[in-house]
Formats: C-alpha cells, structure tokens, sequence
DNA sequence: TATGAATGAGCTTTCATTCAT
DNA sequence: CATGAATGAAAGCTCATTCAT
C-alpha cells in the first residue's frame, strides 16, 4: 500500500510548492534586510525564479510580506486557537503549553526576526502596522487573555485582572526574542539560555498565578 | 539691566545656530523614521532650510547622521568619563551614578531611538554600524569595565570577571530602551514604569556586586 | 526562399542588440557634448528607451563610457595587433597598413571624437584618462613600437630609437584627428585633404625610415 | 622725477584691482579645469573673495569667461591691430611681427588654455562661441587678410587669394596651440620645439609669400 | 563694497512595478 | 505559467545664483 496522497504530477506539485518557496525565500531575505531594505530582486534570485514571476503569486511587496506573515506566525496562531479550545486540563498547563509552542515556533525561528522588523519599521509602513496589529497583536493576546479567563473561570487562577496580566506575560518572551535576533555585527551582546530563561520565566509567572488551593 | 552678553548680530548669532537646528531636526527625523528611510529633503524642512543647506554643514547622509551621533550620545559618554575620573568616593555610587545619568540623558530622550535604530539598521549600514561600536558601544562599555576594576582593586567590589559583567550591566538598560521606544501604532505594549525599574535593577545588582563587609 | 538564418524571436533579437545601440548611441552623444556635459537621460532618449534601461546594461556612466571605447578603440587596436602578428612581409607596408586602418576606422568616424575628447577632459578625470591611458594610447605606441623593432630586427628601418620614432609617428595622425574634429561652429578651419595629408606623410615617413640598399 | 600717474590711496587702488584679480583666478582656473566644470566657487577662493564677491563684477559666469577672453585676447588683438595701422616697413616683417607677438603673448602663457577650451567645449555653448568667433577668430584672421592685402597691394607678396592664405597662416599656430595645451596625464607626448617650429614655419610660409625680386 | 548663507533646478542612480513574448 | 527587459518616480548630491547683513 503506497502512500497515494499526493496524485499529481510532479509539476503540478511543483506549481503548487512555488508560493512556498517565494514565501521562505521572501522571509530570509525581510529578515536579513529588513523590510524597506529588502529588494524584491533578491528574493526572486533567492528563490530561483525572475522578479515578474513574483507578481505572478503576490500583488505587490506588501502583500508579499502579508502573506510571509500569514503563512508563518498567523497560521501558528491558529493552531494555538485551535488547541485551546479543544484542550481539556488544568489551564496553567495549557499556559505553559502556549508559551513553550510559542517560543519553539517563533522565536527560535527566522520568524523572530519578523517581529523585530515589525517593531522596527512598523511605523514607516502604517498599513502593515495594522495588518500586523489585528493578525498577530491582537489574536495573540486575545489568546493569553481567554486562557486566563478560563483559568480564573475554573477557579485554577487567581481573580486578576487579565487586561494587565496579559502584557506581562507577553513582555518577557519579546524582549527575549530581540535579545537573540538584534545584533549589531562585533556588538557583544551578554549570551542568554533562551531555555533557562523560559522555564524560569514561565515557572515564575504560573506561580504566580494560581490559586491557592482551597 | 539688559543682558548683553551676546553682541553678535541677529543674522550672526542664527548662523551659529544653524548646526544644532539641523542636528536637532536631523535626530528627530532619524528617530521617527529609521536612517534609510529619512530623506534629508525631510530633516532639511524639519528645520526650515533647504536641501543644500544641509550640504554646507554636513558633508553627507553619513556624516549627519555621524554628527547627530557625535554631538549627544558620545559627548555624553566623554562627560560620564571625565565624572568617572575624578570620582572620589564607593565605587558602588559611582556606578549608580553613570547608569542613572544613562537613563535620565539617553533613554529618555529621543537618543534612545538612535540606539534602536542601530540596532535595526546596523546590519545594512556596516560604516555606521562600525562607527558606533568604535564611538559608543566600545566606549561605554570600556567606562563600566573601568568602574569594575576600580571596585574590585578597592576592595569595594566582590572579585568578578569585569569582562563577563559588564554586559550583565549594560543589557537590561538596552532592553529598556528597546521597549520604551519599540512600539507600532496602537501596539499596546504592557507599560513599564522606568523609574522602578531602574532603581530595582540597580539596587539588585549593586547588592550583588558589593563585597562582603570584611 | 526564406532567410531562416535568425530563428530568435523579434523581441530577442532586441534584446541582443540593445546593448550595440546604446553603444551608439552613447557614442554619439560622448562626442557631440563631451563626457561630462552628456546627460545619460540624453543618451537614452538617442537610444530610444528610458533612462533606467541604461542601468540594465551598464553599471554606470564612467563604465558606459568605457564600454564604448572598448567596443571601438580597443577592438580596433585588438585586430590591429592580430594583423601585425601575423603579417609576413616588409615592415614598411606593415607600418603603413597599420597607420592607414587607424585612419579608416577612427579617424574618419565618430570615434575620432573620442580621442578629442579625452585630450579635453580627461584631466578632470583620471578614472577615465588611467583607462584611456592603459588599454588605448599605451596598447597603441606599443603596437607601433613593436612594428618598428621588427623592422629593425629585420634589416628594413634603420637602426632609429624606436622610443623616440614611435611619438614621431602618432603626432601626426593625432594632430589631423583634431584638426577635423575640433571646430566650433562657424569657425572657418582651412580645409585639409586628409588622404593627401596622410599619404604625404607616411611616404616621407617610410622614406626616411627605410634601411639604404645594403 | 616721481611717477605720479596713481594718486589714489592705496585701498582705491585696490578697489580697482579687484577685477583683475578675479579675471587672473579665473582665467588659470578655465584653463586648468574647462569652462563647464570649473565652479565659481574654486575662483572666488583662488582670488581670496567670496563667490558673491564675483557677482559684484561679472553678471554671471557666461560674462565672466567673456570678460577673461576680452581682458586679454581681444585686447592683444587689439595692440596688433594698433600697431599694424601704423607699421611702415615691409609686410613680410609685418607678418613676422604679428605672428611672433601671437606665440609670445597667448601660446606660451595660460591663453592658449583659452583657444584650446573653445575648441572642445564650445559646441555646448554656443553663446560663447558666438562671441569668440566674432571677437577673436573673426578679428584675428580680418587682421591676417588685412596684412596679406596691404603685401599685395605693395607689391611685397604674390598675388595670392586672401581669403585661402589667412587659414593656413592661422592653422598651424593653433595646432601648436593644442599640442602644446592638451595632454592626458601620464600621456606621453613627443616633444615639440616650439621655438623652431615657429621660427621654420613663418620662415618657409614667407619665402612662399613673397613676391619675386622683379 | 563684501560677505557667505541659502536656494532649488538638475543630474546620477535605484528599484517597485508592468508587460510583451 | 514564466520571463526579464523596460519603465519612471524618487532620493542623494552639486553648484550657479541670490540676498540679507
């Protein structure tokens, strides 16, 4: 019994692959630049293909980068959506289990680097600000607060206020993705154990949080 | 009783001026939108001038953006240093003194945008980014190293490796700078109060720091 | 009977010679304004694209430049000395083959500009006039100088300092490329028959030349 | 016996130097960079004035370069017209006189850099080249016919056509003009003897001219 | 008169975007 | 689908010219 799965023919599937590869080629090269920097030429050459076929699969520059941000960080949110609300245990370890995914998804990843671009750059590119904002900002921390709800809901949390207690959770795992993606070449930066530091943080932070038990 | 201590001509004394007014726009401008995405046909409207005008003072982009540089941040380091000489008393003081200096001269002001866009930037403009480790980086962490062994040869300080601790000094200044000149529009970033911070990061440091009552 | 000797798509045959026809134009222009006063959107407009398309062929207008003295001069000068390599029979006839294809081909074309006007701006441009200097005029003398010391070698010239002979021979032929191309506009420069003028002098020229009759 | 002829005070005196000091720095300055590309800001600083000082005297640079060409050229051609009204002897001497003064005054000195100018840049400026023509070259060869005719009329030269001998009394005065102006640095250029060259053509060009002992 | 700061048109060069093939 | 030649707006920089002092 093969694996029939994928039935079409190779260049089909090649066709189907080509936004792929745009779109990884299009995230090193915004990481690496910087997205005003970064010259839609070079990530076609990146991409093995010439500067027209990019207008073939995106628009324009923006919603090229759009879709590296939908792709990437956008579609991890979703899945997150997707197993907090099917997730049936204590909501602390969904907490950690968020953060952790968080950090091996995106932090430890090129697509750190497309936060710092955001924070970078965002104010030159007002509508990107705002696609980023409502796609990533906003989902994201509408996710921390939900499951601070439920967990004070639950009685599993205490009753904080999660408006506030939502951006301290956020904070720490930003700084740590500037810290390890904003170099300036020859600038020491002091190293940080990007694990240590997580589990202290996230450690600390649930501790905080729950309950005291009845 | 008129003041008459500035005799040079209306025409004499805007003259003078001129330099700082275009430092002041330039810095401004560079702050608000990156170095590469700052036209100087914009620093030059910023001050009321023309385009050429910055062509008499500055000899280009670069050297503006040098000068801007020059004529804040590093002054600001040289004054540090010549306090630092002439210090005389704990070392523990000393080095409370030069981090709050930091923060009340650089971070708070739009200086610290300057160390942000480094940061984003530095990558792809290797002269700039190389003359800002050479005039700053270099230099301030040459000035907390020298606090360092200064504690430690007094006895003041316990025997840690200044090279291994200064960036343990310098980092959570950096990350505060980044954080509280990091933001996109209407990106609601969990607020911090600086002032706690810095007194709490100080004081925990120093407390670490000090030698052991003999 | 169809010429299917170009099987390449109009629009590829363009693009093949696109480069040849901004050459030209270019040419054109270099000798009709001089090399500073050209405007590259002038060159374009000659060429019939826009200005950015010139960017696509060449990386800028001191390598348009060379382009052009390369694809002319230096050729020229390079079939020249793939003649001489090959010639079998008196150096005399040689030297007078020699001088007389520099007539044909430079002097009596546009190219003849080109000489003209590198004696009036190249001081202002040494890039250019280290270039002209290297692959034109040296290559040149040495083409002429190693005719000389062949025919010496040979028995045909008299033992004459091929350093000194060789400038004895350029002077002239330059002397005429500028005087048929320098004028300014209604400044009445006595005509001079070229081919007499340079039929005249190489005869002199070969004459004193010419080992007597052993 | 005192010379009394400049009784202004010594500041006056300097007030009437001016012009001619800026009228030197720009002359060297034309000469040495071309009309196009010499800045007025390069003259002003030659003569030690300030760039609006130049437009205190000339209206603008087109009137500057006219005046340079006046002050000098036209003037010299001026003193050869002066003195061929009034010469008495023999035209052939004449001729030699005014060919002589011609070498003296304007080949050896900056001057020629002048005629050299015209002849490359002039086409871009044809308002110069209008007023050179009409100033110098129409003038200098009306004085060269003038002197031809008075030969003719005295029975002192062959009946030859004016009109066809003045171009080939003036050609090789500007060749040597040119040859002796224009090199490309590092260019090697064969040596010229001016002297002899002048001495052997006016003499050849004479004994050609003049009418045969009857 | 003399100054030199200021101006702005003009040039070279870059790059997102288009479109004929 | 894919190409890459072509475009043209925009940015950095220069310099003849003006003008307040």
């Amino acid at each position: 019994m093969q694996a029939p799965q994928d039935t079409k023919p190779r260049w089909e599937r090649r066709k189907d692959a080509r936004p792929q590869e745009l779109l990884a080629a299009a995230l090193e090269q915004f990481v690496e630049r910087g997205y005003a920097a970064t010259r839609l030429e070079d990530v076609a050459r990146r991409a093995g293909v010439s500067k027209g076929t990019l207008y073939l699969y995106f628009t324009n520059k923006e919603e090229l980068f759009k879709a590296v941000v939908r792709e990437n960080i956008v579609q991890a949110i979703g899945e997150a959506e997707q197993d907090a609300a099917v997730f049936e245990g204590h909501s602390g370890e969904l907490l950690r289990t968020i953060l952790m995914a968080w950090w091996d998804e995106i932090c430890t990843t090129h697509l750190a680097g497309i936060t710092k671009l955001m924070l970078s750059e965002g104010q030159n590119f007002p509508e990107l600000a705002k696609f980023y904002n409502e796609e990533v900002v906003k989902r994201g921390s509408d996710l921390i607060t939900s499951v601070l709800v439920r967990g004070i809901g639950r009685g599993e949390f205490r009753a904080v206020d999660p408006a506030v207690m939502t951006p301290v959770l956020i904070a720490p795992v930003m700084m740590l993705m500037m810290w390890t993606n904003s170099f300036m070449p020859a600038c020491e930066m002091p190293p940080i154990d990007p694990h240590a530091f997580m589990d202290t943080f996230i450690g600390t932070t649930l501790g905080g949080l729950e309950a005291p038990a009845a």
